[in-house]
DNA sequence: GAAACAGTAGGGGACAACCCCTATTTTGCC
DNA sequence: GGCAAAATAGGGGTTGTCCCCTACTGTTTC
């Protein structure tokens, strides 16, 4: 019996998972966590097999968490089943240290084979995902999203900035001096040639609209 | 017993929001529609009693499903459950014809007490949004009983800040003074009960995203 | 025709954003 | 070890936003 440790905030969620698990043989979910501190307690005394995250948590980023996962027990495999369809996304998670990557738009089926491939030690990625990942690893690099260029601590305050926060917003929401959240941004429009921070703003607000609202 | 249809494009929230609802005695889950088209074929061959719907869907947007429906079948009351937490996407549902607005980071309780309270014929907003909800109404009631929604003028400066505009731009693209841009934004702040402009610009593009999404 | 609203515009002070700098510490990589 | 990048933070001058006003004109409504 392998258990699950499930990250996720939203009620309905959670149920989802649990039932699309649970009525498999062999998979059992231990319990739930509503955000990474949380995540990282209920590893500690639940001891799961495998964690089911997603990505966009209250707090702290859900790239965090996989990363404190992966230094704090190492081989503990992680599959991130999110809302977000977009292969860089899914690309900063497999290099954070997830060992899965699954979309919440693509068939239920698709959660459970990551979770049974990342217990034989495998990877994957749901199959609506798969060929531009792959895409992306093997062929152009010059052609990539230029939001691929940003590090992770400056696309979340892209996507803050997108969703219309202030500086100081930004700079409470992750715990940083608003001097610093302005340095991110000159480093991002630096990044994507954006001629002002104005522009960048409509950049970011495009982008965040293009995906699923959090 | 009463029939449920779930509107909704993610397999793992489809699974949550049935099980959350089938285990309330007197509830059934009849099926389930991934988008609007597929809502209204369903609706017609299933009959249910209550629709629980996302706002977010592949396609035409949550809104023109509800006013579909309110339109197409009269007194079938809608619950809106979704991501979605700002008043002001709350107000518009209300007001296309939602009967009950839950937001999916409540608790999963509170999205079977809105389906029990629209098929009493009574309405519902998730608590987390309830002061506000009813805040915006009251206030406007209060100060301008004749316009509850903004002036078409209002609404094209309140949609130039949701794209990320600033207000030297959308003086440029209207041809109008900046001066009167920012009086405009003060009058949508006002009907709108919005505290401050930069909670408007954040309405304004969750507005934005939530009117042109995918 | 008075009242209410829509659309226009400006004054002015306070404040935040903007954008150029420099600078430190940590982290990862040849 | 050394180099590059990431993440942090501050100085400081300029500019724009923010938000309170007032005010005029035209249109709609009762």
């Amino acid at each position: 019996m392998h258990g699950i440790l499930v990250v996720d905030d939203h009620p309905a969620m959670r149920e989802g998972i649990s039932t699309l698990l649970t009525r498999e043989p062999g998979l059992e979910v231990l319990g739930f966590a509503d955000d990474a501190a949380d995540a990282l307690r209920s590893i500690d005394t639940l001891r799961p097999g495998v964690v089911v995250t997603d990505l966009v948590l209250p707090g702290r980023s859900g790239l965090d968490l996989i990363k404190d996962i992966r230094y704090r027990w190492v081989g503990l495999p992680v599959v991130v089943y999110t809302m977000r369809g977009e292969p860089f996304v899914a690309l900063r998670a497999l290099r954070a240290g997830a060992r899965a990557y699954v979309s919440k738009c693509s068939a239920g089926q698709e959660l459970v084979t990551a979770v049974r491939k990342v217990l034989r030690g495998e990877a994957y990625v749901s199959s609506d995902l798969a060929s531009q990942v792959l895409g992306t690893f093997v062929g152009e690099r010059g052609a990539r999203p230029q939001t691929e260029q940003l590090s992770d601590r400056e696309f979340e305050v892209f996507e803050l900035i997108g969703r219309g926060l202030s500086l100081r917003e930004i700079a409470e929401r992750l715990k940083i001096s608003p001097k610093t959240v302005d340095s991110h941004r000159e480093n991002i429009k630096a990044k994507l040639g954006t001629v002002d921070s104005n522009e960048l703003r409509k950049q970011a607000i495009a982008w965040v609209s293009l995906e699923q609202p959090h």
